[in-house]
DNA sequence: CCAGGTCA
DNA sequence: TGACCTGGG
């Protein structure tokens, strides 16, 4: 979800060994999202362990922060605190899809049809499973770090600081936070399912730069925040038949979003404060980023033992995880 | 999504 | 070596 710039924007397309060196600060909840919504069998079911516990979001994380630390880039991830007041609508309407969306899976089940889409929609991420991926990641040595909030806002105000080159997140919210650099699809293989039909495209990491955006736009980040705003995002509903294109224009024509409003006799809810939650957003700067030493047996213990993940393939990856740290550990490795 | 196999 | 497919938990 999020707030809809797609087609505003241009982004650059990466190689994944571009981010070799750069600190990237991961939106957790998206990504874990994007995780447990993807990684399914063909008949929309989640991996799960023996006893019934999702474990996608395991699988994700293990395997592609471990491709990312051994092309040389450095992880943190950043989960949500508080959602901010003026979020409960999308909060509610997200809760009734899913419910929906759920409805309609075990319908498709029952009916033996082609449910993955339904099963896609209702994806939860549940506490056991924000926990689950806490524990991993900690095991792992990458930095978890709670927001006070939103955590894109925590991601983009350590970007901002310049404590983080990049945040990664499917979503442009992260840009209206201030974000300078906005990487999205940081898969390793390229490859994307469509959704509804069962193809795959090949899908390269983008990155959209937020200073030459603005610039190209002939626009300031507050009048980002505006053009968002006037298109909906997840703390209001847009104008009726306002897009971003519409909204871009019409933000070029009066300025600011006060001025929109008033040349169109209408009304946002809250615009304001919503702006100015976008331009100051609750952060800490209390956090810690620092690459840890692998706990092998840890992973090993919990994956294995505990989630009933293969011991043979989770001990590829801890040792080329181990690997990776220890490279990108040595000093020396920026010589080469 | 990713790993790991197959096959040309 | 790379396109393709299956199973992972």
């Amino acid at each position: 979800m999020g707030v809809d710039l797609g087609d505003l924007l241009e982004r650059e397309n990466i190689e994944i060994k571009e981010l070799s060196g750069s600190w990237i600060a991961v939106d957790a909840f998206n990504t874990l999202y994007q995780f447990l919504s993807i990684i399914r069998q063909k008949d929309g079911t989640p991996l799960k362990d023996g006893s019934g516990r999702t474990t996608s979001h395991l699988s994700g994380i293990l395997y592609r922060m471990t491709n990312l630390l051994e092309a040389g880039a450095k992880v943190a991830f950043v989960f949500d605190g508080e959602p901010p007041r003026f979020k409960r609508g999308t909060l509610d309407q997200r809760a009734e899809t899913r419910s929906r969306a759920q409805e309609m899976w075990e319908r498709a089940r029952e009916e033996g049809l082609d449910g993955f889409k339904y099963a896609q929609a209702a994806t939860r991420l549940g506490d056991d499973m924000v926990a689950d991926s806490k524990r991993l990641l900690e095991a792992m040595g990458i930095p978890v770090i709670q927001a006070p909030s939103e955590g894109e806002a925590q991601a983009a105000f350590m970007a901002i600081r310049g404590d983080v080159d990049l945040v990664a997140s499917q979503d442009y919210d992260a840009l209206l936070f201030g974000a300078p650099q906005v990487v999205r699809n940081m898969a390793v293989t390229g490859k994307r399912k469509l959704p509804g039909k069962n193809v795959y495209v090949d899908v390269q990491p983008e990155v959209i730069d937020l200073a030459r955006e603005l610039s190209r736009l002939g626009i300031d980040r507050e009048q980002l925040v505006d053009i968002g705003i006037l298109c909906g995002t997840d703390y209001n509903v847009g104008l009726r038949r306002v897009g971003p294109k519409t909204a871009l224009k019409l933000i070029r024509e009066h300025g600011t979003l006060e001025r929109v409003l008033k040349a169109r006799g209408e009304t946002i809810e809250d615009a304001v404060e919503i702006r100015e939650l976008f331009l100051h957003p609750p952060t800490d700067n209390d956090y810690e980023i620092e690459m840890k030493r692998p706990d092998a047996d840890k992973v090993m213990a919990f994956l294995c033992d505990e989630r009933d993940f293969s011991q043979e393939r989770v001990e590829k990856a801890v040792k080329r995880l181990e690997e990776a740290v220890k490279v990108g550990q040595s000093t020396l490795d920026k010589w080469f």
